[in-house]
DNA sequence: TACTTGACAAAACAAGTGTTCGGAAGCTAT
DNA sequence: ATAGCTTCCGAACACTTGTTTTGTCAAGTA
């Protein structure tokens, strides 16, 4: 069977559920999808949410009606006013980040985001980290912040990036820019300096989309 | 018929209903609800359901499977994972912060504030505001946060507030504190100086209690 | 070619689930 | 007490809904 990804009628499918639930509160019927969807059987609705079921999209609970639900996420996700990503650690100065793929997502804390920090539709591929530490003060990032960022090994002029500095053996929020021959790391706070270093000096780690700061 | 009250039994019903779709996402059937309360028969949970919705408690979605939803309430309020607050305005530092009394809040903007930042249960009185210009950034906050402000005139010290400077004409975000004789506003950012002034000179507009930042 | 697999179709089946109805018990006001 | 109302009971009923079975068909594969 193919996994990973769905077939199209599975994504509509699965988009129709999401859409249903969001619009009326309660999950639809098999015969729901079937009629709004066009499918001329109810097996084959049951056969596709089977796979959905498989890839992880789904939850179907047995038996019961309208047992539909959407796993990891609830139903406040539906609202489209938030969205989760996993709290994947700690961020420090001194060590290069952890490897969002070696560490069980479905285990780790989940930290609610906002719509208005990061819209749901582009939250894929996003985790959030806890600052240890001042050294992130030059990009305006306190001791407990959390940071959100998406993993990403190239950047765009102007990006805010965590860069992993080889030689220093240090990370560091800046933003970041591509000069002739060299790399700029620019500060958040303009009355800081910049850092200058060779362009094979720099890993990029990732983009920070977000800051999330509790002073209570 | 009695009218604006639950009877202990409706009052079960309902409560059993909320923490269902709280737990599992979905309603429960009428025999879910029987059997978990001990109720003799589905035509008493039918009748009471009826009760609760005359009262305007629930709404049934006429003869389809597990048809109870909750009005008003999103499911979003049921996780208790976030809360709301108005979003009241803009903060320069050139102008004191608009009073929250004279704003119409059930018009305002709502902000979804994460219980990871403010937990709901103390988000009363709090309310966002949008910062324009980096005067503030030695508070780490930049040019485009949303801040949370708690009102309130007075200050511990170490508390991060809005202060107004009045000869400056001037709001600032700083630390509090009150040393014998004067105030000192300490940035957030130790590398900057405080500022001291005389404590008739400033009036305490609020509380920061939070910071959200999107870099999206 | 023969075999497997994914995807679909149609229909029948079985279980889940809301509704209804006659009657009884308790309560309140006249 | 009588009437009227709310609340409850038990059971039967009918509709809703998930599941299963039996095939078909096309695409890939040994």
């Amino acid at each position: 069977m193919r996994r990973r990804e769905m077939s199209d009628r599975q994504a509509d499918i699965y988009e129709y559920i999401v859409n249903f639930i969001k619009a009326r509160g309660i999950s639809p019927s098999i015969r729901d999808i079937q009629h709004d969807l066009n499918i001329s059987s109810t097996s084959v609705v049951s056969y596709n949410l089977d796979v959905l079921e498989k890839l992880g999209k789904i939850v179907r609970n047995d038996k019961i009606s309208r047992g539909i639900s959407i796993p990891g996420l609830s139903p406040a996700l539906l609202s489209q006013e938030i969205g989760r990503v996993p709290l994947l650690g700690t961020i420090t100065a001194g060590s290069p980040l952890p490897d969002p793929e070696e560490i069980d997502h479905s285990r780790a804390e989940q930290i609610v985001v906002p719509a208005d920090v990061v819209p749901p539709t582009r939250l894929d591929g996003v985790y959030a980290l806890k600052v240890r530490g001042q050294s992130m003060i030059d990009a305006l990032i306190d001791d407990g912040d959390i940071v959100l960022l998406r993993r990403q090994e190239t950047a765009e002029n102007g990006q805010m990036v965590a860069a992993w500095l080889i030689d220093e053996n240090a990370v560091t929020l800046k933003k970041f820019y591509r000069e002739d021959g060299r790399i700029r790391l620019q500060p958040a706070n303009s009355t800081m300096q910049p850092i200058y270093t060779a362009p094979n000096n720099v890993r990029i780690q990732g983009r920070v989309i977000g800051v999330l700061r509790s002073l209570v």
